[in-house]
DNA sequence: GACCAGGTGCCAG
DNA sequence: CTGGCACATGGT
């Protein structure tokens, strides 16, 4: 349990930020709630945060260190401002108020989000934990974890991997933390490479395409401007548009319509659409109601026109 | 049971 | 270049 981090708990003002949003939105994966707040890590620091209105109380990490990780140094303001001429998006950007996209570590991203591809966010969180369990090494003063570094990873088996539900995502883990732990890949050189270059350097990578490099180069390397497609975007941006379209091409869309922070602006319609707050045509019906009623075509597509 | 999930890689035409 | 398919697992 966090009350085990024996440090006096320090306090910080923050402004615009929600904590809850931008843990449940789909960045990051191992936080947990207690104590009404919340519990994780931070890199290999054992972490509590609970937030207060604009008080944010922690324990167990510095102010400078919490305010790098949740980016609260972001100009939301200024991110809404860039897509105040496309209404949808406008709207979403307003109704997720306080949802900052975060600094998270290089590696730990980069594992994460190898495990994403056609998993829902609770079972990456699944996953994500179980790994952590099995393999990280356990910090004083949490119930979580630290992510297991390459190293660790890459000493396992393909078989040890899959005992933690990562089905055939277990290979290309495997193969990429050994890539990693022996220094064949260098997360941190990306870090001076163009966003171009940095993706094409993580699509070297087994399990990473382009939209799972995106969701790195958004989440970690602070490229705001990386559009991941996932399924929900594809509707989303699809729905803008008449023709068919290749996720490429949604991306460059995505990338020109939603302006130069479209990666913080994308995360704002991934997360209405995901809760569902966003009118799309053929999902799997969320917006509750009718069980088996065919007589309502609802809007096909076309959630906004211009 | 069918269907779907923050896709990727590979192979045929 | 495009379309189709296998790949594992867990929840509705």
């Amino acid at each position: 349990m966090s009350k085990t981090i024996a440090v006096p708990e320090g306090t910080l003002v923050c402004a615009e930020f929600n904590l809850r949003m931008t843990l449940e939105s789909g960045q990051t994966f191992h936080w947990t709630e207690s104590e009404g707040g919340y519990t994780g890590c931070i890199g290999k620091t054992a972490v509590f945060v609970r937030q207060e209105g604009d008080l944010l109380h922690y324990r167990g990490i510095t102010p400078e260190e919490l305010s790098h990780y949740f980016a609260l140094d972001h100009d939301l303001e200024a991110i809404r401002a860039s897509c105040a001429g496309h209404a949808v998006s406008h709207e979403s950007a307003l109704a997720c108020r306080g949802l900052r996209i975060m600094r998270q570590p290089h590696w730990e991203c980069i594992a994460t989000f190898i495990l994403s591809p056609m998993k829902q966010v609770a079972h990456i969180r699944q996953m994500s934990l179980a790994l952590r369990e099995a393999y990280g090494r356990k910090l004083r003063g949490t119930s979580v974890p630290a992510f297991p570094d390459p190293k660790a990873l890459a000493e396992t088996s393909e078989r040890d991997l899959r005992l933690c539900g990562l089905g055939f995502r277990a290979k290309s883990l495997l193969s990429t933390a050994r890539l990693v732990a022996s220094g064949e890949f260098d997360p941190e050189s990306l870090i001076t490479l163009s966003t171009e270059m940095a993706r094409k350097e993580l699509c070297t990578l087994p399990g990473i395409g382009r939209k799972v490099a995106n969701c790195i180069l958004l989440f970690s390397y602070e490229r705001l401007e990386a559009v991941p497609v996932d399924v929900w975007i594809a509707r989303i941006l699809g729905s803008f548009r008449s023709r068919k379209a290749t996720p490429e091409q949604l991306e460059r869309y995505g990338g020109k319509l939603l302006g130069p922070y479209a990666g913080y602006i994308q995360q704002y319609l991934f997360h209405r659409a995901r809760t569902g707050k966003l009118d799309l045509p053929q999902k799997h019906g969320r917006a509750g109601a009718h069980r088996h009623s065919r007589s309502t075509p609802r809007s096909r597509g076309k959630i906004l026109e211009s």
